[in-house]
DNA sequence: GCGTAGTGTAAGTGCGCACTTACGCTACAA
DNA sequence: TTGTAGCGTAAGTGCGCACTTACACTACGC
């Protein structure tokens, strides 16, 4: 049997290009022939990598995902560990908003949740970014020992529909860069019932 | 020249199956086959009532919106004059939820942004509905003599946002009838600062 | 060297769908 | 009654796109 198995590693080194086009052309743009054109390889290729477009467009989300979390990472790696982590995340939120595609990939699948895996992938998406969130409110609650105004995990859940808003007015232009900023802050920091 | 014009009125009769299937099934899904089908007409007819399907769909979300609206003014007009209409109208958010296919639309719509068409019908809607709502968090806040955590447009678009990650959670099932419409009461509340 | 698993390239293929054409029928103005 | 604008019905048409096939080439195990 020749030659090692390198798609494996194909993968890995297509997935963020892929990820790229999904996150900037929403699923029905991102047709199979402009995908492999900004992977600079044939159709062909992707489908020996992938079983189909549809698997090709989940791999993507889970990579992007998980690409946020390191962010997430290494941002509060870089915090003195008596602040709060809340606090830096909501302003590394609010900095880079929707550069590296994650909400719009989100969105774009948002309009497949009739397909159940698609659906499924949502599901446990947001599953895990709002425990992930909630466990910051936690901590922070402890640390400032602000009096809550709702629960750790409704909190959670707002801000995440905080954090979605803010890529449709993005998106929409709704408001401009600033005022985005300023709306962002404003109300996270009153939903985590910190006087500012 | 014969035949008055009925034009008018058949578009204003296909509008709400229109509105409904492009709601429940989204932008894509929604072939002109299928709308044509559920109106009970040909895809012809539908053609010359409207330029294109796009068209049919931009007539559609204003439709959708203005009904909206409307249900808005009726549950109002049921409130003693001394109440929160705020409040009011959360309830009736947190009950009705994607009942006409509202934020279906609207969500379909977002992954079109990239038709400026489509983009400006849709700023122009957020616009509108941010200003409605406005005015009503002005009204509560004089009411209620409430002291203001955040500005009254700042909370506007977070009670819109609010209103979209609702609808995203219930396409998702993220959480269950009872505990949405319990998060979505507590943020809410929270959000206009007034103590429970 | 030789056979085979995998690679690059390119030309299909078939289907779903937005949109059109064709044509006979109907109701109204003249 | 007759001419015409609009209606119903149904059969296209063409194109974009997910996915496939074909085939020559290459690298590796034997």
């Amino acid at each position: 049997m020749p030659r090692s198995s390198t798609a494996e590693e194909r993968r890995r080194k297509l997935l963020p290009l892929l990820a790229a086009a999904f996150g900037s052309l929403g699923y029905r743009r991102a047709t199979t022939a402009e995908l492999a054109s900004r992977c600079d390889v044939q159709e062909n290729t992707l489908y020996r990598l992938w079983p189909d477009k549809k698997a090709m467009f989940l791999a993507a989300v889970d990579f992007l995902f998980l690409r946020r979390m390191d962010k997430w990472k290494a941002a509060i790696d870089k915090t003195h560990s008596e602040d709060s982590h809340a606090v830096r995340l909501i302003e590394l939120t609010g900095e880079d908003l929707g550069e590296n595609g994650l909400y719009r990939i989100i969105f774009a699948a948002l309009n497949e949740t009739d397909d159940p895996d698609i659906k499924y992938a949502l599901q446990r998406l947001y599953l895990r970014y709002h425990k992930r969130i909630e466990e910051e409110i936690v901590r922070h609650r402890k640390l400032t020992g602000a009096h809550k105004a709702a629960e750790d995990d409704d909190t959670a859940w707002a801000l995440i529909a905080l954090v979605a808003f803010m890529n449709i007015a993005l998106d929409l232009e709704l408001m401009n860069g600033r005022k985005r900023q300023q709306f962002f802050s404003t109300i996270a920091i009153q939903l985590l019932h910190l006087s500012p």
